[in-house]
DNA sequence: ACGCTTATGGAAAGCGCTTTCCAAGCAGGC
DNA sequence: GCCTGCTTGGAAAGCGCTTTCCATAAGCGT
């Protein structure tokens, strides 16, 4: 670990005190708010010395005096990846909102690092971590992080989780098997019978999910997606790309294709087209986001509110701790559009 | 302010050292690193009490003691955006390797939140802050983030700003005027004439020195952007979308259109495609934002290395301070798609 | 005038660490 | 055997705050 050498010599509260000729307990009264009340006449000297030597006070001296922070921790898998950011977003809407930071650390879809993070936050004494994560299947590094948030937790710390809903603590849980369900019924409904799935990567659960719920809202007209018609891959947008030419090479007249994700969608979009089929091949895609909006043909999705899934999150956390986990749930919302024209039958 | 109420409890260094039945002295040494060597036997028990005990150390004290963080703090103006989120994954990217937690604040694009969280960020005594800025030309606002900054660098932390090059502090500077050149030399290369501007809102720098070079690189073959061609708005899609809409209510005849960044374009790209345009007139972007990259038609653009631009600023500031601001440049490079397919005159 | 409550400032004891400073133990050189 | 020098453990002094706990002064009913 490195860190930076250069030696503090900031401004402190007993500088403060000195240049307003009060006590150290005066000046802490009067500038960092306290039960005590100070009279006006001296907070108002106190705080004009504060400002004359522009002090600003040592968070990390106070937390430590306090024993709690204003530090909130924000676990996510690529801050890049459109769907986190603006998770991300949301939750610091509501921080902000509630006067706290948030430490952002991106775990690059590898779930040991999220243990590593939480193991971080614990150790800074975050007021609470909010994991969005991976949901993955490997018992292994799920059973580690819920020992680890588990310790935070008896440290004191809050907890949640957004989509994870395995582990015994707050949850954000969104409905992608429902919506995913929704979604089939709908393309069903437009006239599709032959499917393809892109689904991602096997080990995760969000994928699986969003798999399984399509394949219900299939069959619930008995039409079924044929199992070499599920291509497996990565979760972004190459993993689209090259799912949708490897479904093609495999079997050419699905008419349908369902990506587990918006981004996936894309890539599968641009397979398509490179073969001149994106008028052809329907594709719909499940998040809905923001910065794909504007894709031809607009893809037909399941509309996440990710933004008030974080500050949902957030808020969840700064909530008194329940004695028993809370979930709450949210619901995606099917968006026909272009990609998904529907088929006239002759 | 709204902090968390739970009164921590969790487990220290004391008890760790207790355990193993030595000093508190001897267990800080052992564990948490120093100059000074334990016996390994000795260490050995300290390392087993800790873990036993599941003992994490309070970063915040150990801040304290010390007089330094590992913590750097990320100010953007909207993680949402993709231009901010890439940076902001270089940076983390750059900050993980290094050992560092950083924590991100979103301005929401309004300068003067800068200049509070660059306040937070001192009074957390935080090693960095990293600002992927305004580039406002709020002269106040500017001098009020130059003294807090000053303040911060004057009480031991580093600051690196990107983009913005009007603060005496080390920068990351992006060549938005010399991009914009290339990109109106090439675009006149392929035989447009007739240019409009989407150029954002009328203070923002950036928005202006692309406009600026755009402007150049035409003139330098004697064309010219009439001044009722160059509109003004938001920076973002709806920007760019009513923008567009406005120009062509304006001005039909137009051949090309520059809007400041991607995400205009594209909203630009909508705005003609309503009106059934979007293969007759010409759109170019600038950023070339990585989620943009499968909109139809390709965007022509100027491609910014966003990641490496987060983590130049990030390891700017984990190097010695230099007595002098550094600068590092970083240019843009043109990539022409179908979105300016060329004129064929005659 | 008296006792009693209430307001308010200061001294000092923490908070959980790190890091001097001391002292003890031990090897080696004479 | 004594002094020097090195290693290593512990006591204690901080780091910059908050928050008791005290002490003093003021307000007030009787």
């Amino acid at each position: 670990m490195r860190t930076m050498g250069a030696k503090r010599c900031a401004v402190t509260l007993e500088d403060v005190a000195r240049q307003a000729g009060v006590s150290l307990a005066t000046a802490s009264r009067a500038i960092n708010g306290s039960a005590r009340t100070v009279r006006p006449e001296i907070r108002e000297r106190v705080e004009r010395a504060a400002r004359a030597l522009n002090y600003a006070a040592n968070a990390q001296a106070q937390a430590v005096a306090r024993g709690r922070t204003n530090l909130v921790g924000l676990v996510v898998q690529d801050i890049e990846d459109p769907y986190f950011s603006s998770i991300a977003a949301g939750a610091m809407r509501a921080a902000e909102a509630n006067g706290l930071m948030v430490s952002i650390a991106g775990t690059g879809r590898r779930p040991d690092k999220e243990v590593e993070y939480a193991a971080a936050l614990r150790g800074l004494r975050a007021a609470a971590i909010v994991i969005a994560g991976s949901r993955t299947d490997d018992r292994d590094a799920l059973d580690r992080l819920g020992a680890e948030l588990d310790a935070f937790e008896r440290s004191g710390g809050r907890v949640a989780l957004i989509g994870q809903r395995r582990l015994p603590v707050d949850t954000v849980v969104v409905a992608n098997r429902a919506g995913a369900r929704d979604l089939g019924t709908r393309l069903v409904g437009l006239g599709y019978r032959s499917f393809g799935v892109l689904a991602g990567p096997r080990g995760l659960l969000t994928a699986a999910d969003r798999l399984t719920g399509f394949a219900e809202g299939l069959a619930a007209s008995d039409v079924v997606v044929p199992p070499e018609a599920i291509m497996y891959g990565e979760f972004d947008r190459d993993g689209g790309h090259d799912a949708m030419l490897e479904l093609l090479a495999r079997r050419g007249e699905v008419e349908c294709v369902f990506a587990v994700n918006d981004v996936m969608a894309v890539g599968a979009l641009a397979a398509l087209r490179s073969r001149g089929l994106e008028r052809t091949v329907a594709v719909a895609g499940f998040d809905d986001i923001t910065t794909l909006r504007d894709v031809t043909p607009a893809l037909t999705t399941v509309r996440l509110p990710l933004v008030e899934i974080g500050e949902a999150a957030l808020e969840m956390v700064l909530r008194e701790p329940a004695d028993t986990p809370r979930r709450r749930l949210v619901r995606g919302e099917v968006v026909l559009r272009e990609s998904t024209p529907g088929v006239r039958r002759g």
